[in-house]
RNA sequence: GUGGGCGUAGCUCAGCUGGUAGAGCACUCGGUUGUGGUCCGAGAUGUCGCGGGUUCGAGCCCCGUCGCUCACCCCA
């Protein structure tokens, strides 16, 4: 009986060895600036409540009106594996009080997230973030370091080819302004009927399409920049200050739109150029509404998602990723079966210095053993028989030139260290 | 959801105007189980993505389907 073999689910990325070793370091730089910075964990579910997406990243978004993968459990709630990480960190906070401390909560989450889109180059139906939020504190000092944060999680990538975009979304009353007059701007266009009923949704997703007739279109749309409150103003020229003071580079881009909705104010995108289609690496702004509206108190926040696998590609493309590949420090062969028992406590011993030690297994020739130790790239290699049993010594090959060395097992570690 | 390209060995691919499947690399074993890389020898591996059609005959032509991939819509 023949079995029909099994694949992963359509648009999943899979990061198996030896590329998963490039992954974690990826995730590990993304990531590590944030730590440094004071924000701590957060461990959230994979899955919520299906009424936070709808209410926290809104309805009229593409996230959530057409790629979410929800479903009824067994007790016949809707549930949805989480498109996006900051509706359910704020979640987390309102519902235990996190806010109730001392403020801005700061903290960082990685995982996966899952989208039902046709997946394209750095497109996935479930990929992978890292990101940070810092709630309850509207101050643009903030705003800068959190941009600050992200830009050298990319730094430690050692990218070049990327940039960041910044605007501001403006508040409530800037974007009522703005509104107004786009639809009136809006109406006059000749328009799809898809394209005219997103527009309906939220105008403002206009200015995002890529298509060349309806860029043409906007180009005399009028811009939410310049309804920009009293308030908005202000505070976008001093992130802008920060960052200048910071050395951060930045444009502003007067036409940036985020696909979710609780965005305003300061809000940021960076954008790698050699990725394709899908070139955003990372994105993330100011959400004044969102606690509020998922029943917490009336808190301002801002954070930001970095894409890893995007990350990751955009760090195959500049060639920046190090080199080496994971290697055991020791290779340790056993000559037969009574000696695999030994080469097991040797090991053991190694390990408990901290150095990577492996064992041989199966029953190999002696040549073949070699072959695998050699194929393994271990530094060192020990052939383990009664002799050494006896004499509590062995000799150790350093594979890179050949030569043995006679070493008693209590020092391996004096060898294994140089 | 819409459109383009592509599915042959583990990988990269070849396969003539349709005649019954190959190479390189990788892998396993051996060249007297106490020392790897080179060399030599041997070996295993495919329902040619799947289903149907045309044909005496299909890896090749036609239809469908699934998957991958790129782009659109969108976004990390």
């Amino acid at each position: 009986m023949k079995f029909e073999k099994l694949a992963a689910p359509k648009g999943v990325r899979e990061y198996l060895p030896p590329e998963s070793q490039a992954f974690e370091w990826v995730r590990e730089q993304l990531i590590y600036p944030a730590k440094l910075a004071g924000y701590q964990l957060m461990e959230l579910p994979v899955f919520e409540d299906t009424a936070l997406f709808n209410r926290g990243v809104g309805e009229s978004t593409d996230v959530v009106s057409k790629e979410m993968y929800t479903f009824e459990d067994r007790g016949g709630r809707s549930i949805t594996l989480r498109p996006e990480g900051t509706a359910g960190v704020m979640r987390a906070v309102i519902e235990s009080n996190l806010d109730r401390g001392q403020l801005p909560v700061k903290v960082w989450y990685s995982g996966q997230f899952f989208r039902a889109e046709r997946p394209q180059a750095g497109r996935y139906r479930q990929f992978y973030q890292v990101g940070i939020e810092a709630i309850g504190i509207d101050d643009p000092a903030l705003d800068a370091e959190v941009i600050a944060i992200a830009d050298q999680g990319f730094k430690n990538l050692s990218l070049k080819n990327y940039r960041l975009e910044i605007t501001s979304l403006g508040d409530a009353p800037s974007r009522a302004a703005h509104r107004v007059d786009l639809m009136k701007f809006i109406e006059k266009l000749d328009l799809d009927e898809a394209t005219r009923a997103r527009a309906e949704l939220n105008p403002l997703r206009i200015f995002d399409d890529k298509r060349p007739e309806i860029k043409n279109a906007m180009q005399d749309a009028p811009i939410l920049m310049d309804y920009l409150s009293e308030y908005s103003r202000a505070h976008f020229e001093k992130v802008k200050s920060y960052l200048d003071q910071l050395n951060i580079a930045y444009t502003v881009n007067k036409r940036m739109v985020r696909g979710l909705d609780y965005y305003t104010g300061t809000t940021f995108e960076f954008v790698h150029d050699d990725l394709g289609a899908q070139s955003g690496i990372g994105g993330g702004g100011r959400y004044d509404g969102l606690m509020e509206v998922l029943g917490g108190q009336a808190l301002s926040g801002i954070g930001f998602g970095l894409g890893v696998d995007r990350a990751l590609l955009a760090s195959i493309a500049e060639n920046t990723l190090p080199t080496e590949n994971f290697t055991s420090d020791l290779y340790i062969i056993p000559l037969g079966e009574e000696m695999k028992a030994f080469a097991l406590t040797v090991a053991a011993k190694v390990r408990i210095q901290g150095f990577t030690a492996e064992v041989a297994f199966g029953d190999r020739s002696l040549k073949g053993s070699m072959k695998g130790a050699d194929k393994s790239g271990a530094r060192f290699v020990a052939v383990i028989g009664e002799t050494e049993k006896e004499s509590g010594s062995v000799e150790l090959k350093r594979m890179s030139d050949g030569t043995l060395i006679s070493v008693k097992i209590e020092e391996l570690q004096k060898v294994l260290s140089a």
